[in-house]
DNA sequence: ACTTCACCTTGATACATATCATTCCCAGGG
DNA sequence: CCCTGGGAATGATATGTATCAAGGTGAAGT
């Protein structure tokens, strides 16, 4: 029911974005050196033969929720947000993913299908490792095994305290912790105050789930209230004491 | 901060439930064999050996949100429920556990402290694997690492659906969800029908992310509708079909 | 420069859900 | 036996958010 719906996108999304064979990008070796050369044999070469460097535009499908997986992705460069359609079309967004980051292991660590689309936020390089060599490795390799858990129980973690959150938590508190989330995902630009991603409203809506209207009413009296300054899909944080007071952090 | 609070309360958990040494808890040794021993060399000898078996009574905690973990706990025959607790005092569950199932693990592979409380909701047998035997199989046996990526990753995908259901599903479809996933992990009595746990209805709403009272009442509406049936803390699930629409699942 | 379109913004309104208050029920203890 | 207290249930009410509707804005394209 779920894939049926996803072939169908699954079909327009034949362009895998421009891929580069054998690439120099040494963003992504380095990244891969540390998340997968932890041993002392290092499988680097293995990697930079196996692997598939494709640059994706903004705005393009990497995977698709109901697809199968055939490896692992890890972000040389760029933005990526994760995130589950639900039934009524409306997308929630599960993980903001940046350079060094990886993704796509989930699945494929549960043998199961992708559960969320990876969509680019803008033009990002990304390599791609096999299936067959990422597990091979992780056969031989206990570290490669002990990061990966690590990472999992990390992803866990949050997501355990985001269900906890949006239980309990009312919009204008998790808006305002949503930002500064974004800012300790993506950081800021050089004058120390903006967000350096451009997210819609509905995407900021959809990552603290609620409505865009919603979003938009609360980000427009955060405004006023001076904590943060709007231009177009800019967004400054000015105060940010107070809007970790807003945020009602506590742990 | 959040440790400081549950400091306290550790004081207060000072019964660690009555220790049985070298327990012919068999249930548990199966247990523990199909998750620890799935390579050729068993480990089981020498988990039998470490392993401390207690049992805990009904309220009991296991470990507490804030506390540094030791090992990793299996639960050998009962139920348990892991919860965290906001800051306004009001607790999210997270997780049900039964009979076979593991728990603490996440916080041992990332090496923090528990981010959840666990909380027997019966009298419940459970076995500790110190950290150190659990660890050092983990360095050694490749498939006790993907029997715990995949663990981790099922709880991942079930997660990040709670947060897009949490999100986006109103509280009736999730309380109907609640009750299917009840079933689901903890089965029904012999009439096929009575869920085999009893939770009051504080701990239900909890589970759903609601308040009690909104609980109550829908949950009268479904008895009602004739879809449940109510009698103190015994819930009994008369038409399964009615409820799996009224969940609106598609997934 | 005009159109177009996607996005943002704001207002009015409805509704689901939380909150507060009260009563009921029942089991446990003196 | 009655008392007591902790859930459970139900009603009244408040309120936060979603939803619907209607402009507004700005950038890209013709």
């Amino acid at each position: 029911m779920l894939w049926l719906r996803s072939c169908k996108l699954v079909l327009l999304q034949i362009d895998m974005g421009s891929t580069i064979q054998n690439p120099a990008c040494q963003h992504c070796r380095d990244r891969f050196s540390s998340i997968f050369c932890k041993a002392e044999q290092c499988n680097l070469e293995q990697i930079d033969q196996a692997k598939v460097c494709s640059v994706y535009k903004k705005g393009q499908v990497i995977f698709h929720e109901g697809a199968y997986p055939f490896g692992v992705y890890c972000i040389n460069d760029g933005k990526i947000k994760l995130s589950h359609s639900g039934d009524d079309g409306r997308e929630q967004i599960i993980r903001l993913v940046k350079a060094g980051d990886i993704m796509g292991y989930k699945a494929l660590l549960s043998n199961e299908r992708y559960t969320a689309t990876a969509t680019a936020l803008e033009d990002s390089s990304i390599c791609f490792v096999p299936k067959d060599l990422f597990m091979s490795i992780l056969q031989k390799d206990a570290s490669l095994s002990f990061e990966m858990m690590r990472i999992l129980s990390s992803e866990l973690r949050k997501a355990e305290l985001k269900i906890t959150h949006l239980a309990q938590k009312p919009v204008r508190e998790r808006l305002a912790e949503t930002l500064l989330f974004i800012k300790e995902t993506y950081g800021v630009e050089a004058d120390g105050h903006t967000l350096s991603v451009r997210l819609s409203r509905e995407e900021i809506a959809n990552l603290v789930g609620t409505a865009t209207e919603s979003a938009i009413r609360l980000l427009s009296e955060f405004k006023k209230d001076g904590m943060i300054e709007l231009e177009g899909k800019k967004i400054r944080l000015l105060d940010l004491q107070q809007i970790v007071k807003t945020a009602n952090l506590q742990d």
